[in-house]
DNA sequence: ACCCGTTGCGTTATCGATAACACAATACCG
DNA sequence: CGGTATTGTGTTATCGATAACGCAACGGGT
């Protein structure tokens, strides 16, 4: 199937269905609806290699929007490798890629953001929207233009191309379960919300108290920590957690888990407190090298990064079906398996 | 950078150049050297899309070689569901898969395979050379003409375009980390050593022993199985080892575990005896599910598959250089993350 | 000297999509 | 009614690599 069947089909020429694919305007309604119907009903899929000829000289842009990297205990670091390596890849189908960062505790920093896309220099975007309400108000009050793909987290009435990311009330059952290994039947478990609240950390801790309440042995605190808190916030929390009674073991439910077993270490002494936690940022590898964290759970932001951004242009540039949602597999780590 | 570029830097036509990159001879070795080593200092790359548009009609052809499906507990299944997913992706760049198979237990049947695959019907190989010695003395015999990978397992002294796979003496150890979680520091573990020896099977062992080797509390125990063994054998042997003296938890160092499972179930009752295994095969997943096993180690097969077979692919159609080697990194998989 | 085979190299149609351009046929306005 | 927009459609050069074809130059055999 060739533009030129479809042509010969409708009974006019190759320009005029070029015309209609692109919408480049200047076909009769009654010339576009029969193209279409024939494309549809063909199952034409135009081929890539003479479009991309076509088009070469001419370069893709798309734009990633997403927090500092350095914020979330560097996590966004781990998704900017995998959007480089991405973006290595598609260098060859002449597709560049912008990074633009927001606060991801700054609304107001988002909207700014993102009302300056303005869709004419981009291609397609690729967003981690995970100021919930900001970024659902701003896709109210004007959608994005162009084609755009979420990761990390979702917004509820939008319609990107795709959505790519974790399920994270598992994550915390997941997270329950291995603490309970290593604490065992009787005992004192403590789980971190994080604050302000987003829809991954209270599934988090959903998950993680669904799996503990079919275990009646253990008994679970909750403890309410800002995100932004350093170290020092991290180790009062602590320490009014050890004087809130016995604790086994901490759930942690974001990447700033090292900072909890670095105050932990300081308090207790290693391995008093079992520790799992999120992410494997460089910190965290640390104290899983050294056993002060047993397991993080890590939603592999690499290949999330990675595998979503090619997804995504090849969707814009290949016309690729893609599915709707992809769900990365949870991955746990420990020392002996770090990668 | 372009073949015309090229052409007009050597002095000489585009056919000359095209005639020297694709070997096709009629050109003087005195031009050809000249051209060699433009294209060598310019970094000339080609353009894939202009290539593949050229050899449109032209379909490219691979073959996937491995074991039959339903041997290892139907692990190949999954490794053929990767291959399926690559399979389509690449169907839009003209190109089709062969499989075939061997049967695991027979050096006689791989090398009847091997020595049929003369290369002409074929434009690369994506091999499990499972059968450690045959698949070496093919290589010596006679190496492939063609472009080759390897998945699963190596096979030294072949020089393959890659090799993709896991570390399997990593996933020992984590196998005797998640079994020493399981029973405890004071405990009786056994592992299996499948049969016939194969390298991945006894890295899998070392594994597990140099993590006891560091906890005295443990005492490791060693049993042979054949892998051919059906329900039965494996049910005599549980209950030797059962015999033998005190078993707190097992390891099975292949997909067979669910076997073991079932066999403890029958002589000793669930949960009396922790199981943890390899491979995410369907049965193995439902005695996760039921907890009958702890934990399964996964290699990740369906993208080991996928992204082995995409990878050689690219790099005989569109020339893109790769790593030697990709190691898949290690699934923990238990009943909270089952995908 | 003639013919045929080989070697070395240049020329060009082809692949399929794209978009600029050309050119009718209407539509619209004063 | 003349003249300028606008609309609908066809034609064609272009992207870069491929490989068939053409042709000259030379070598060796009779």
């Amino acid at each position: 199937m060739t533009l030129r069947d479809i042509a010969s089909r409708a009974g006019i020429s190759i320009g005029t269905v070029d015309r209609v694919l692109h919408n480049r305007g200047r076909v009769a309604e009654k010339t576009r609806k029969r193209v279409l119907g024939i494309i549809e009903k063909s199952g034409y899929q135009g081929n890539i290699f003479a479009s991309n000829l076509a088009n070469s000289g001419k370069r893709h842009k798309f734009c990633v929007v997403m927090p500092h990297l350095d914020q979330d205990s560097s996590y966004w670091r781990l998704i900017e490798d995998g959007l480089k390596a991405a973006a290595f890849d598609l260098k060859r189908y002449g597709v560049d890629i912008e990074t633009r960062f927001f606060d991801r505790y700054s609304g107001v920093d988002f909207r700014r953001l993102y009302f300056g896309l303005d869709g004419r220099g981009h291609d397609g975007y690729f967003m981690a929207p995970v100021i919930s309400d900001a970024a659902e108000s701003c896709f109210r009050e004007r959608p994005l233009i162009k084609p755009y793909a979420f990761f990390d987290c979702h917004v509820p009435g939008s319609a990107p191309v795709f959505y790519i990311g974790q399920d994270s009330f598992q994550g915390g059952m997941l997270g329950g379960k291995m603490l309970h290994l290593l604490v065992g039947d009787d005992a004192d478990v403590v789980v971190t919300r994080m604050l302000p609240e987003g829809w991954h950390i209270n599934d988090r801790v959903s998950g993680f108290r669904a799996y503990f309440e079919e275990r009646p042995g253990a008994r679970v605190r909750e403890y309410d920590v800002d995100c932004r808190a350093g170290v020092k916030e991290v180790e009062s929390v602590c320490r009014r957690m050890l004087e809130g009674g016995r604790v086994d073991g901490l759930f942690v439910t974001n990447a700033n888990t090292h900072m909890f077993a670095y105050a932990l270490e300081r308090l207790c002494g290693a391995g008093k407190v079992k520790v799992v936690g999120y992410d494997l940022v460089s910190a965290n590898r640390f104290f899983l090298e050294n056993e002060s964290i047993s397991f993080v759970i890590s939603q592999n932001p690499v290949m999330q990064a990675q595998k979503g951004l090619n997804l995504l242009c090849r969707h814009v540039l290949m016309r690729e079906e893609l599915e709707l949602e992809y769900v990365v597999p949870l991955d746990l780590i420990t020392k002996e398996n770090l990668p």
